[in-house]
DNA sequence: TTGCCATATTAGGCGTGGCTAATGTAGCTT
DNA sequence: AAGCTACATTAGCCACGCCTAATATGGCAA
């Protein structure tokens, strides 16, 4: 086997690629060349260059000047990829110490010089978990993701009642600040007030009994099921 | 920074040459370019072409056609990396099951993506310990390392009370024969015999109360302290 | 002393994965 | 319909870290 390459016979640089690929299509779209560059932190150039090998590969589908689609075995990378990050995140923060702003980092490392043996290993220690620290969901060893219809507290309607789903930052500052304001995976929360003008809105904490202002910035990284359909997990 | 490189500032591929160095040159001596070669299981011109870089880098010395020393600032990062791969080893062992016998290959891919910090929580979590589960000493953060004078099992004299320290290899199948032996760290043995020739040693086990017959080869392996002299550890 | 042989080094090449500069394309706007 | 602009691609470059083939060196043996 060729050097430079983890266990999955790829390279560290193109299971970035497929995740940033995969979380930029997310709703079946294409993932233009110039967001996959920002997601990486690349000129758009090198961009294009590994596009080529990835298709060549047949991990992506490129349409030029439109964008990438996973093909499905690409799809089955990346969600390895992403099930292997989010296993290792909530180990580190349960056995470890880490708390969930500062344990991206780790992972993201981490991620790509696991054995799959290790990170089973790790799971079963935590017993076969189903959402990460940050609510999100940890795909399957088998491949398979759970997709829920979620809504963020800056587009949910006045007066619903829901409860805390995902926070979809990495942000360390955003997320401590979230903690602080007991706005965490779990929480319920009533939909109390909405200023015009995409301004802020005003959620009651009903753990707590107080309200908590929320801008449209941070607004959109609180992802909530309403309640009343919440199933159990 | 330059993209390759770990948390050392250095690239995967620059810990693993130091890290041989350090093993080769043990007794202060030159270590070799075929040596180093033959531990990477490289192509000599290859170690060639890194040498120079090395020693650019102020990491080695090199004297052409005789070898390559650390320097002071070379052997800090092979202790580093030598620390984190104890660290790694002992805390697989004892937290996520694995043997002695499997888990060098798992920490050889962790070392290089680990964070120092994740070390030292993890080093925290085990007590501070001092030995991996070969029995090898785990150097401190600050890259003290114990140097213990050991005698190999084919090289100990009739009669000698013996401890046995460190099991020196990383080979699964010898290591499960020995663990099976009962041959492993802190285990007291005495010398009863020895074919001539370089023929095998025959130890017995205080603690069963049984005899082992070792051959050459894998007498070399077993390094002991001499009973008596054994401070507490 | 001269060869020979093991070892080391130099020469030249390749794949990966970045970069900048130059060029192409699609789609909106006037 | 033409042109502008944002985006994508191609061209050409570089560092890293490996390789094989060719050459140099040092030490032992005849």
């Amino acid at each position: 086997m060729p050097a430079g390459m983890t266990e999955s016979g790829l390279t560290r640089s193109v299971e970035d690629y497929l995740k940033a690929i995969f979380q930029l299509s997310h709703q079946g779209g294409f993932a233009a060349t110039r967001d996959i560059a920002a997601v990486l932190d690349l000129a758009a150039p090198s961009v294009s260059g590994m596009v080529k090998r990835l298709s060549e590969m047949g991990l992506i589908e490129h349409v030029p000047y439109r964008g990438v689609q996973l093909t499905s075995q690409g799809r089955r990378a990346a969600l390895r990829m992403i099930r292997r990050h989010r296993v290792l995140e909530l180990y580190l923060t349960r056995y470890l110490g880490y708390d969930w702003d500062n344990v991206h980092g780790e992972a993201e490392r981490l991620e790509h010089a696991v054995s799959d043996d290790l990170i089973e290993r790790m799971a079963a220690a935590l017993g076969d978990p189903r959402y990460d620290p940050h609510g999100d969901p940890i795909p399957t060893a088998a491949g398979d993701i759970e997709e829920t219809e979620l809504v963020s507290v800056a587009d949910a309607e006045l007066g619903a009642e829901l409860e805390l789903r995902q926070v979809g930052t990495q942000d360390p500052a955003r997320l401590r600040y979230f903690a602080e304001q007991g706005l965490v995976p779990g929480v319920r929360v009533t939909v109390t007030d909405r200023q015009p003008f995409d301004g802020p809105t005003t959620l009651f904490l009903a753990s707590s009994g107080t309200a908590r202002i929320v801008g449209r910035e941070l607004g959109r990284l609180l992802w909530c099921a309403p309640l009343g359909l919440v199933e159990e997990r």
